[in-house]
DNA sequence: TTATGATCATCG
DNA sequence: CGATGATCATAA
């Protein structure tokens, strides 16, 4: 983790210059920028955007456990819109540490830290246009309003009550009303370590929190009131 | 294998 | 037509 990236930008203000630079790329243009190839189907594509964005503003590339600017402490996340310019998707947060559950306060969880300080890029997803004309947004920078947090921290207390109990089985995405709970793995029978309700030790799917549309869309709408 | 980046596909 | 559960790609 000694070694950054050359573009890694080294201040606030850099960074939001350089998102700058992106607002208004089309898909093609941040390939080009990035010398990468469009995906060769949006289904093989699923993360394309959030990693060319990444290179683009000089993120540590990879699936390290810290913020993608860490000397920034800024994570970075892209936000599908639809055609009414709403989140189209739910938001991928963290993976959960099903093994270390226990004991963890929500001041020093994972999924808080990450959510601490947030640069949202939004960008079109909406079907009707053609993948290589969809364009990039102006990019947001957020942190939780007290309100947002205090919301997120309910959900994620539900949530970890019941994972606690070694009730993930009963635990669906119905749960908590921002934050949620959905697998999170290559596919269905992907297994890992994890305790069931009697303590012990058992396989299960592999989960991760997400955040849901409903979510996002205040943070967008949010800013445009600032705008 | 576990983490990251997410969207896809189906169903109510 | 939105949400849930399933799935695709890549890095280390």
């Amino acid at each position: 983790m000694e070694t950054k990236p050359p573009l890694a930008p080294l201040s606030v203000q850099e960074l939001l210059n350089n998102c700058h630079k992106l607002a208004g790329l089309s898909l093609a243009d941040l390939a080009k920028q990035t010398h990468s190839s469009l995906p060769v189907s949006p289904s093989k594509g699923k993360g394309w955007v959030g990693q060319q964005v990444e290179t683009f503003l000089g993120a540590t590339a990879g699936s390290k456990a810290e913020p993608d600017f860490v000397n920034l402490g800024i994570e970075l996340k892209t936000l599908p819109l639809n055609a009414k310019s709403r989140p189209q998707e739910s938001t991928y947060v963290c993976h959960i540490q099903l093994m270390q559950l226990n004991k963890q306060r929500w001041e020093d969880a994972w999924v808080n830290k990450k959510l601490q300080h947030v640069l949202w890029v939004p960008y079109q997803a909406s079907k009707t246009i053609p993948y290589p004309n969809r364009r990039i947004g102006n990019a947001i920078l957020w942190q939780p309003s007290a309100q947002q947090a205090q919301q997120l921290q309910q959900d994620w207390e539900e949530i970890m009550e019941k994972l606690c109990l070694g009730e993930q089985q009963e635990l669906s995405a119905h749960c908590g009303q921002y934050l949620q709970v959905r697998p999170k793995a290559a596919n269905s029978k992907v297994l890992t370590n994890a305790y069931d309700d009697k303590g012990n030790l058992c396989q299960t799917l592999p989960l991760g929190f997400y955040l849901r549309p409903d979510f996002t869309r205040s943070i967008i709408e949010q800013s445009y009131l600032r705008a």
